[in-house]
DNA sequence: ATGCCCATTATTGTATACAATCGACAATCG
DNA sequence: CGATTGTCGATTGTATACAATAATGGGCAT
């Protein structure tokens, strides 16, 4: 019933800040939450059966992650992204992800390279069959992969953080018509420049591909107004 | 007396979380908090004179930043940051600036330059007269306007939060000699780059100066042995 | 009817209290 | 004598209580 107990019953490897930092972030990304919407301690508190000391504590966290935000005495609240700062983001993303790309392709580690392959065309094979949401997993778990090659954790945590951001906006790009087969044409491509260990072609090919998003997002807003109600 | 006073009388403007946030990551920077130190929270509440909720809040906070780290039910401790780390960040410091600096140069704001030529003129006077304080601040400045320039304000933030990780080591690379006469030319290089409307040239200055550090500081380590006690 | 002011209330900021876990030392057993 | 386990103290994790401030709404004067 009581469907709060369950974060008490987890725990044990996870800390309760923890728990809830994940499952905000979570509704944050998935736009459970939407921008704007204010966080009332005490409303969350009961909901999710916890008091409001490690909620404030995710709160601090999360706000240092840019999913919240908040004036002092008037509360927390799902941080706004307008279209100009989501292009900020992207900038950051194409210059972080691509050099994470650089690095992941100067190690030329065989094993990634295996890993990449096998993703790839798993990922050829999910979109011939039209499963956007399989190829979506996918599509995080190479980046992911090709982001930790890089061999710089901090890097690796920073991209984390800015893809969560973005993917808060996910469904935009992902829905464009064609954006699935350029994603896989890209992929290849970054695959090519690793077999060649042309570490600065691959770092071309990636920061192309993300920065070619903030057109979609640009094209796509200014379209369908402003993003959040 | 009791110091601690001083946080609630301060704050008006400021509230208490963001009193500690900057107090302590103040005191880490400017190393009187050293690596490793465990950070006991009854015994700072009782020293600063407050209590755990904002304390532990800001915490978490500090650890987003990266100046603190915990374990579960072992507690805070100023994080320990070996030099492949440090290095790690300097790699992505010298990405996020030099792509500031980029911006900024696009972006082209002739009061931009102007600062910046007025802060390198400062630069070198203090310089000449072995003001090494005076210099530090300045350069930071410098390179505060330059980021700010880049009209991107999250990069900016990171970059912020960058610059003063690695600033708890800045002892070690200023006070190689050559190094201030190097920074001298290098900001000359920069405005040179800015004047000519050359984004890329500036992109690669900024680069290489950052990235020299990396080498003062791995020659240093190598020669001192390990960085925390 | 409307705008301003004050009281009330909701909500955050801070402090304290209680519970759970970890580390260290000592007692016991092999 | 060494290892193992139990107990105690210290410290963190969580919950609740109190204080301060900002939002809300109603009454009064104009």
């Amino acid at each position: 019933m009581d469907k709060g107990l369950s974060y008490k019953k987890v725990r044990k490897h996870k800390t309760l800040v923890e728990s809830i930092v994940e499952d905000l972030q979570g509704k944050v990304i998935k736009g459970h939450l939407e921008p704007g919407q204010r966080m009332v301690e005490a409303e969350l508190c009961e909901k999710m059966g916890i008091s409001r000391s490690p909620l404030r504590e995710a709160f601090r966290i999360l706000e240092s992650q840019g999913f919240l935000a908040h004036e002092p005495r008037k509360g927390m609240h799902v941080s706004r992204v307008s279209i100009e700062e989501l292009e900020n983001i992207y900038v950051i993303r194409a210059n972080l992800e691509s050099l994470a790309t650089n690095l992941a392709v100067k190690n030329g580690d065989p094993q990634i390279l295996e890993e990449l392959r096998r993703l790839h065309h798993e990922m050829i094979r999910v979109a011939q069959e039209g499963d956007t949401g399989a190829y979506h997993k996918l599509n995080l778990k190479f980046h992911e992969v090709l982001t930790e090659a890089s061999l710089n954790q901090r890097l690796a945590e920073l991209i984390d953080n800015f893809v969560k951001q973005t993917n808060r906006y996910r469904v935009v790009v992902f829905s464009t018509p064609g954006k699935l087969q350029a994603s896989i044409q890209n992929h290849g491509d970054i695959i090519r420049s690793f077999e060649k260990g042309d570490a600065e072609e691959a770092e071309r090919m990636r920061r192309a591909a993300i920065l070619n998003n903030i057109e979609v997002l640009r094209e796509h807003f200014t379209r369908e107004e402003i993003p959040n109600p």
